[in-house]
DNA sequence: GCCGTTTTCGGCCCGACTGTTTTCAGTCG
């Protein structure tokens, strides 16, 4: 997406000028870079579709960045970036991702070594040339170095689905400690974002006893912090902040605070970075201060135990913090139009369970049983069909096999006490030409079916698109699986007009999942959000290959939450009977 | 370079920690 090419080189020109200390204009290439990153709508189109002026509607954008855009959209290159790359040969990204340099670093690596890229960059620490500079010292080449090592290993940034757990795991080892009175994971973690680059956790004290008292206490945290199993590095140590690399390859940072702050610092340290800014804007025009201790009138502190409270004297209702990331939610909070969200229990039944009938790893029953421990009023397994031979695809006569077996084990668990409805559905394969792998009649025959994209995936966008549409018209087809199709950090959505495929899901009455498998996570959040306001139909499921797989629903429903999705939005939120009846 | 119920100029979010220095700049979130 052109996007996201403009959005780096505008970092990028933004680094570039912070190399050369000149004031407020980084800033601003970093928002509109920012804005666009998150823009929905590719800025080739609304140029097309708009002009200049629709550009400079761009938020964040004004007359001068909209002409680097326009250019870099006819010519495929900017002038004033080339001019600056010019001056500064330095491949910026490349080295400002290494965690404790920025430009001015990069600035005098350049000047005193010709530093240009990573290589360079490493060469030079290992043969200790980094250290003599002025400003530098052995620790920061140290430092260089082991920056070099994780960004190589992690691309920097880990799923949601890797960490999740392991912050849990802490915050639960934490809580042991008798000195903590609130701990809560904050950042991108509570945020639920779908990577995250490091987790951070806040705690409050225990009152009493005065400062000395306090100090001891946060000492025994911090000691306790940096000693926990799986810590292989201490980043930083101090008496409010320290921060660990894990064995895993993550950091985790912990920030004690005491008890009347945890309002405001849990707000604060939740983020997003750009939802503060724009509630500490905000703040500023009510005459108020806000920063991670608390709001300010004057000097005075106002009352802030709870987040809530620092909302409620911004004059905003609490936000989710799956909400925080100003796309507009601040702007809804003031016309107390926030959505309702759906909430991580509302799920009733997971529509996409694969069964050891495709070779996943449990009988239909053991999922059945697994499926009333998490509580579900009904269950869909989704096989595989006949294209996909290589994950055991059923073909129309194994459909109908297993749908007896369905009916068996559904009246055997209807004389138990916990009922559960299991339905029959199947992952049918969209072939390139649009057509489903299973013959119709057979499709008729079950509860629903999915439809997903496995093969040929690289198909130019009007194909793919016209692709997907044609399996969307069939009177068959009720969902879309992983309708784009991205592997997160391996994979690039398929290039599908996503708007066409919203209007044709509309008018069909398809519905689209959201795959909650870490690394999927499809629709994503953005797209989501599209869904629902172009009032689209969405189902969360889970694509689980084994009952231990079941829980990932939660990173499903976390991603519909960032997409502002309502329990009327995702079909199995609904009670069994108004689902089957939903289905074409 | 952007922005506007302090509007077309004069502002622009805020604090902790590190590593190098002897008082602070740079980076990060």
């Amino acid at each position: 997406m052109t996007n996201n090419e403009l959005a780096k080189i505008f970092y990028e020109i933004a680094s570039y000028l912070e190399m050369d200390d000149v004031p407020f204009k980084p800033q601003a290439y970093e928002k509109a870079a920012l804005s666009l990153e998150t823009l929905s709508k590719d800025a080739r189109e609304i140029y097309k579709d708009g002009g200049e002026k629709a550009i400079e509607e761009i938020p964040g954008v004004g007359k001068s960045i909209a002409e680097k855009i326009i250019e870099y959209l006819k010519t495929g290159k900017i002038k004033y970036y080339r001019d600056l790359k010019k001056k500064m040969p330095v491949k910026m990204g490349e080295l400002t991702a290494v965690e404790g340099i920025g430009p001015k670093m990069v600035r005098d690596l350049w000047k005193y070594l010709k530093i240009k890229d990573l290589k360079d960059l490493e060469k030079a620490a290992k043969a200790g040339k980094i250290r003599k500079l002025p400003n530098f010292g052995e620790k920061s080449e140290q430092n260089i170095l082991e920056g070099i090592e994780f960004l190589k290993r992690s691309h920097g940034r880990f799923l949601l689905g890797e960490i999740l757990p392991e912050a849990k795991r802490i915050v639960e080892s934490l809580k042991t400690l008798k000195e903590i009175e609130n701990i809560s994971p904050a950042g991108s973690v509570r945020r639920m974002k779908e990577t995250i680059g490091d987790v951070d956790i806040l705690i409050t004290l225990k009152k009493g006893g005065g400062s000395a008292f306090a100090k001891a206490s946060a000492d025994k945290i911090m000691n306790f912090f940096v000693s926990l199993p799986g810590v292989i590095k201490t980043w930083g140590k101090g008496a409010t902040k320290s921060s660990v690399r894990l064995r895993q390859g993550f950091d985790v940072d912990i920030r004690v605070v005491p008890n009347e702050f945890y309002g405001s610092a849990l707000q604060y340290f939740t983020g997003s970075k750009e939802h503060n800014v724009a509630l500490r804007i905000l703040a500023i025009e009510k005459k108020l201060k806000l920063n991670e201790y608390g709001v300010f009138r004057a000097k005075k502190k106002l009352p802030t135990k709870t987040e809530e409270d620092v909302y409620k004297i911004i004059g905003l209702p609490w936000i989710e913090p799956e909400l925080r990331e100003n796309q507009g939610e601040i702007e809804a909070a003031q016309k107390n139009e926030l959505p309702k969200i759906i909430g991580y229990n509302d799920i009733l039944g997971d529509l996409h369970c694969h069964s050891n009938w495709d070779g996943g790893g449990d009988s239909i029953e053991e999922i059945a049983e697994a499926a009333i421990k998490m509580g579900y009023q009904y269950i869909g397994i989704a096989d595989h069909t006949k294209f996909l031979r290589i994950e055991h695809g059923l073909d129309e006569k194994q459909l109908l096999k297993q749908r007896q077996e369905i009916q068996k084990i559904n009246s055997k668990i209807q004389n138990l006490k916990s009922k559960i409805h299991i339905l029959q559905g199947c992952e049918a394969n969209i072939m390139p030409d649009g057509s489903i792998d299973i013959k119709d009649e057979a499709l008729a025959k079950l509860n629903y079916v999915i439809a997903g994209v496995h093969s040929q995936l690289k198909m130019p966008k009007e194909k793919m698109t016209e692709r997907i549409i044609r399996a969307m018209r069939n009177p068959n087809v009720d969902i879309i699986s992983h309708p784009t199709g991205r592997l997160l950090q391996k994979r690039d959505e398929y290039e599908i007009d996503f708007d066409k495929i919203l209007k044709v899901a509309k008018e069909t009455k398809t519905i689209l999942e959201i795959n909650s498998y870490p690394d999927r996570l499809d629709l994503k959040d953005t797209n989501i959000r599209k869904a629902k306001e172009a009032g689209v139909k969405m189902a969360i499921n889970t694509d689980a290959h084994s009952i231990d797989q079941l829980h990932v629903i939660e990173f499903g429903i976390a991603q519909a939450r960032r997409g502002w999705a309502e329990k009327k939005d995702i079909i199995n939120c609904w009670p069994l009977e108004k689902l089957l009846n939903f289905f074409k």
